[in-house]
DNA sequence: TTCTCGTTCCTAGCGCTGCTAGCAATCCCT
DNA sequence: AGGGATTGCTAGCAGCGCTAGGAACGAGAA
């Protein structure tokens, strides 16, 4: 039993590990550089581990996806509870959102660029996943009138969504993302 | 002169030749099945004549991407000037956005999504490019009040964007779709 | 304590990728 | 008709994700 329980923890702290070394690898170099081989390096172990572990490449991007869901939420929720009113609250969630993508452009590819099955919009979808779009709902409730928040809400992701993606690969000018993020604050905080 | 002249043009029919089928591949099978091995035996040449023509895969991917960028101008432009009224139009021009994408999801991440150095937003942008955003930014134009109308397009263009790439790769519900463009449009389809 | 059975993990390799060096053949001009 | 440049081929490199097969190790039984 005792044995049996030890041999799951190293497992699993090995799990950590694997993610953990994929996370940075993917932060300081971009995921094109995360390959098998050097993951298995870094984690100083052969390249069939991380198959026992994971079910290929893609697993493990999901796996780091789940973890930096759970930062995003938390920034996200930082900002919205130190803002008073709801108009700054949402400046501040839009705020927090950008700053994430730009910080951590990685991570944020692995979360809601690369194609990877996660369940998103479903009751399946990762706790984390569901704590961050929560924190978008909430910013958002005091401007949905008539409108289903839901839905709402999803709108509004989609423009932050666009508008750090367009930026991040060049399509859109870089100092002008402010700007234009005031302009969906001012689209999206109102009454309508 | 002549036999100079009748080389360029067999290159520069050659190199048609490599773009439509390269094109035709990734419509029919996506990007991933978009192999300088198979494109080659596509056109019946060997694979070092791809790179004769472009400097490699992402090249060939961009010379792609700005041919469709001029069927995605002529399809929003035809929707715009089919409807009458503002609303409408603003309304048609997202219509005509989302089939695209949704029609020919190679072509749109060929032209909104890889990673591919295309010059965007500065006058070195290809014309269909050019074209494509003037047709979102005549669009915009009736509703831009105070704001400048370029940012106003491209954060439009960024709703949009997120809207169908989010839909796409399963992370918003695509029954919905209609629901979150009309809300996009209620929010810059009025004076404010 | 020794033997045996399971598990764990590594070596080696498959088929593929984008890309390129170097040679053979072809075509144009003198 | 021969010389020279251009064209396009064959062959190969380094690296990719992934996997088969066997070696080595550790746990339990005699």
């Amino acid at each position: 039993m005792s044995i049996q329980a030890r041999r799951e923890r190293e497992r699993a702290e090995r799990e950590r590990l694997i993610i953990e070394a994929a996370r940075e690898l993917a932060e300081n170099e971009g995921w094109e550089a995360v390959t098998t081989r050097r993951l298995a390096e870094r984690v100083e172990y052969s390249q069939p581990v991380l198959y026992s572990h994971f079910k290929g490449k893609d697993a493990i991007m999901a796996a780091v996806a789940v973890e930096g869901c759970a930062d995003l939420a938390v920034e996200l929720r930082a900002g919205r509870l130190a803002a008073d009113g709801p108009e700054e609250a949402l400046a501040a969630v839009a705020d927090a959102y950008s700053s994430f993508a730009e910080r951590r452009p990685a991570l944020y590819d692995a979360i809601f660029s690369q194609r990877v099955d996660l369940p998103f919009a479903t009751p399946e979808a990762p706790a984390a996943l569901q704590a961050a779009f929560g924190e978008l709902r909430e910013a958002v409730r005091p401007f949905a009138g008539d409108d289903d928040l839901g839905l709402l809400t999803e709108t509004f992701w989609s423009g932050l969504h666009g508008l750090v993606t367009l930026m991040r690969d060049g399509r859109l000018p870089r100092e002008a993302h402010a700007r234009r993020v005031a302009i969906l604050l001012a689209r999206f905080g109102s009454g309508l």
